[in-house]
DNA sequence: ATCGTTGCAAATGTTTTGCATGTCA
DNA sequence: TGACATGCAAAACATTTGCAACGAT
């Protein structure tokens, strides 16, 4: 079964504190700053465990190869709309979008289909702002 | 300038040849049974300026971190429906689904927006054959 | 003869893993 | 106590880069 460590404790409390999304390293960097040195496997191990709980949700962010991770109350199917500025993100459930990439798939005899989908643009704050990035 | 070398030359080849999607290692080992040895890193370089030139398709693979890249003719925007068993794919013009996009987008004050979206499945090939895996 | 290209090996960056040690239940 | 969790360092990957040798134009 699971058990409740100090660390893991850190690192869902971090989690649910914010709404955007944070890479591995930025957690790691997060705890230390907060003075609850917690090691980088220990921190990709719960993530990876709360991924798979439903708890966090995961994307790739947009160039580079790096998971993101962010806490996430609803545990259905949805997509994010995501600020490449400020790093916020806004859940998205994807109604129309499902039923087009199904009929997508249906039409050119897909079955078991699956997807990753994504958005990213700029939010209203950061356009009105012009903030060039957010620091962490 | 651009110049044409055979190793170039067998990159392009191979994967004008290639309907499916491969990962920079793929090419690096059908060239090598091929007779034709590339370094990797030519391998990575050469597709990576095919990328930049529209004439291939970069994706990410489903799970892993690994870019897959296909050659295309057409270097319109559009999105891939791929199947996860025998990496065929298809290419899928998004209408609909563009508008649906830049829907969300402006209910949610969000501009300059880009997004990621594949779709997964199995084929109907694949279905009926039952097809576990195909070799590479 | 240039100047882009290659190949190799080393560097990078992210994520995973082995293993001895610590600790929750 | 005993199974699971942690920390560290090493390993595993995918990808990039420095640099000397090469070769297309």
């Amino acid at each position: 079964m699971q058990r409740m460590t100090k660390q893991r404790a850190s690192i869902i409390d971090l989690m649910r504190s914010r709404p955007d999304f944070l890479s591995a390293n930025d957690v790691h960097e997060l705890l230390k700053n907060t003075g609850q040195q917690v090691g980088i496997a220990t921190v990709y191990r719960n993530l990876q465990a709360l991924a798979e709980a439903k708890e966090v949700d995961v994307i790739r962010q947009e160039g580079t190869d790096t998971q993101l991770f962010r806490y996430c109350a609803d545990d259905d199917h949805h997509h994010h709309l995501m600020c490449r500025c400020c790093g916020k993100s806004v859940d998205i459930i994807g109604d129309g979008f499902e039923k087009w990439a199904e009929e997508m798939a249906a039409k050119h005899g897909f079955t078991q289909l699956n997807h990753t989908l994504e958005l990213y643009g700029m939010c209203n704050e950061c356009t009105e702002h012009d903030t060039p990035h957010l620091a962490k």
